[in-house]
DNA sequence: TCTATACTTCCATCGTCGTCAAACAATCTC
DNA sequence: GAGATTGTTTGACGACGATGGAAGTATAGA
């Protein structure tokens, strides 16, 4: 089936690279989506219907800074990549953590 | 008595700015202090006792950047600024967020 | 095999960030 | 008020990051 691309292992998933990765709007958009909708999505229909403007190679990069930050999981399925949220690994690193953070009101929402 | 300095209401705390502020380890050091402490510190003593090797005009760069994500409650005493970090208002704009950030295991402490 | 599609890599640009030295401002003490 | 102390501002520098264009790689389909 798919290749797994690379991630870090649950115990070296730092702190530092999931806040950093997470604190990009773009990126957050990104992995609100994915985690709200509670399943594995292909990254190319993900683009397209929650960050527009943005160019492929620009999505690309941000994709890989989430998988490498820990956060997601990346599945390479013919062309598409089937990426899904690491819930329970990031869980066991950082509980509350992703709720927190993805749940939370979007930026410039006063309320 | 002091004078509180500038910093943004509960409603205009924005998550890329907190986010963005927790991502660099040394200004989580010094929340990660406050945030333990659970009282009012002298900012000069936090720097002290926390966070070694950087100077003067850095710390008071991070204490800045902090107090205007909406981290934390500056008040100039006399020479001494007092920090305090602003726990209800996180709790109410980012319910969890503080927690499980400030509570997490450091990086590089694989476990 | 040829072509279209989908994502990635390479490279360059531009802005932001962490840092420090120097100068500044405010406060305390004598 | 003089001098010491404490924190801030300014200016500069180097590093990193977000972005996109162009080229590259791999897969699907005819």
């Amino acid at each position: 089936m798919g290749q797994r691309l690379p991630e870090p292992s649950v115990e070296s998933i730092e702190l530092t690279a999931v806040l950093s990765a997470l604190a990009d709007p773009n990126r957050r958009a990104l992995m609100g989506e994915l985690y709200r909708s509670g399943e594995p999505r292909d990254c190319g229909a993900l683009d397209r219907c929650v960050v527009t403007g943005l160019s492929a190679p620009t999505l690309s990069h941000h994709w890989k800074v989430l998988r490498e930050s820990g956060l997601t999981r990346t599945v390479a399925e013919g062309r598409s990549r089937i990426i899904s949220v690491r819930r329970e690994d990031m869980e066991a690193r950082f509980p509350g953590l992703l709720g927190a953070v993805l749940g939370a009101p979007v930026d410039n929402s006063a309320g």
